[in-house]
RNA sequence: UCCUCCUUAGCUCAGUUGGUUAGAGCAUCUGACUGUUAAUCAGAGGGUCUCUGGUUCAAGUCCAGAAGGGGGAG
């Protein structure tokens, strides 16, 4: 079984967009792709069967720290791993819990050896070392693992932001110690991706992309943005990562963003996404369509019996009427979340399809500005 | 015909012995949500307290009528 690979395949003449073809045991990922988040073995609200059909995801995640505390590492390697587990034939890719440092500031403690995490489910306490991460990360099973990082809030400054990446780097090179020492459980291969840290600081961005790439993984990652800080820093510290980064290597930006925020970091080289968006604004009644943004809360979709979403290839958003979203979501009927959480990946996943088409054909950069002042026109 | 209870926000209702700008839930509308502790959270608008008189320094609260409604007795 072969470790992850990266073709690179068409780049966009105008901005650094481009498109590739990720190989991994459990398939093909085309990018610029979307990957749903699926936390704790579950994409809220949405079946495996809907997520391959309707939502048609390549990829999906799910979190280290999340399942470590449920179902617990003996019900998953007693499962033979999460793609067994979850009936999810595809690839999966795994956030470490370097998000739950930052998102769980409040039941954690940080030293050199780990963080230490007060359960959310119960009070227990329990060290998450980049070692430990590891080995978790290998029962669960994830095509690509995550390394364990701190993730620091988006306003820090620089001193923080420098202690904190520091630690990252230190954490990385014992995550590559213990991956490199150990293998995979299940017969198929598995891949370790480096974060980017450094906060809003160019200079020490610029470090850890050198020192990211130089661990030579399969992809590497862009953390700590999308935390805080002003959207404007998050793109242009997206673009100085990229530029730093192995051209010939997958990018993931961690945990971004609205359609908007990926079709401009799709212009400044990024390939993979994932975010929490589509399917928890969505289960909070705001819809991503093709015509704009649309809170489906409210009275004037009383009567709208028209597609939740024709503009895409989705049968649920061509399927169901406006209207009859409203009445779920106001019932506060679970279809309603379905319906909302199906539609809004599959908008995710078709504005990435779509750019990846307009990026082979060489109209990404049009594209992507009718796009932009569609978005703006709230309907 | 009599007795009795009710009438406060769009809806359902709280409003202590009469005492600051009359509250809640739902509804309506706004925000927020970005590697998920979130089917969540925050906020706003909205009321000649059925009407007419009266008592009182002061009435949604007390009194008398009227109107509409519920229940009961003939």
């Amino acid at each position: 079984m072969a470790s992850l690979q990266f073709e690179l395949e068409y780049t966009d003449v105008d901005t650094k967009a481009r498109t590739g073809k990720i190989t991994t045991d459990h398939g093909e990922i085309l990018t610029p792709i979307f990957m749903p988040v699926g936390t704790v073995g579950s994409v809220k609200a949405v079946t495996q069967k809907q997520l391959s059909e309707d939502v048609k995801a390549q990829i999906i995640l799910g979190n280290t720290y999340h399942l470590y505390l449920r179902p617990g590492l003996e019900v998953l390697e007693a499962a033979g791993g999460l793609h067994e587990f979850m009936n999810w034939s595809k690839p999966i890719l795994t956030d470490s819990g370097g998000y739950q440092v930052f998102s769980l500031s409040g039941t954690r403690k940080l030293t050199e050896e780990g963080a230490v995490f007060q359960s959310h489910l119960d009070g227990s306490k329990h060290l998450f070392s980049p070692e430990i991460v590891m080995d978790i990360q290998r029962i669960i099973g994830g095509d690509i693992m995550m390394a364990f990082d701190e993730c620091p809030p988006g306003g820090s400054e620089y001193n923080y932001a420098k202690t904190s990446m520091e630690l990252t780097h230190r954490w990385l090179e014992r995550c590559f110690n213990r991956f490199n020492e150990t293998v995979n459980k299940y017969g198929y291969s598995q891949n370790l991706f480096p974060i980017v840290q450094g906060g809003i600081h160019r200079e020490l961005r610029k470090i850890s992309c050198d020192y990211i790439s130089s661990k030579n993984a399969t992809g590497n990652a862009i953390g700590g943005l999308s935390v805080g800080e002003p959207t404007k820093k998050m793109y242009e510290i997206c673009e100085l990562c990229c530029d730093n980064l192995p051209v010939n290597k997958p990018r993931y930006l961690m945990g971004v963003g609205t359609p908007w925020n990926i079709l401009e970091c799709i212009s400044l080289g990024v390939d993979m996404f994932d975010c929490v968006m589509p399917t928890r604004n969505g289960r909070n009644a705001m819809l991503f369509t093709s015509n704009g943004v649309i809170n489906i809360d409210n009275k004037k979709w009383e009567k709208d019996f028209s597609p939740v979403d024709d503009g895409i290839e989705c049968e649920v958003s061509n399927y169901y009427s406006k209207a009859y979203l409203r009445h779920l979501i106001k019932a506060k009927e679970i279809l309603g979340l379905q319906i909302a959480s199906i539609h809004n990946l599959a908008f995710y996943v078709d504005i990435v399809t779509k750019a990846r088409e307009n990026i082979i054909m060489g109209t990404f950069s049009q594209w992507k500005n009718e796009m932009m002042v569609k978005w703006q026109r709230k309907l």
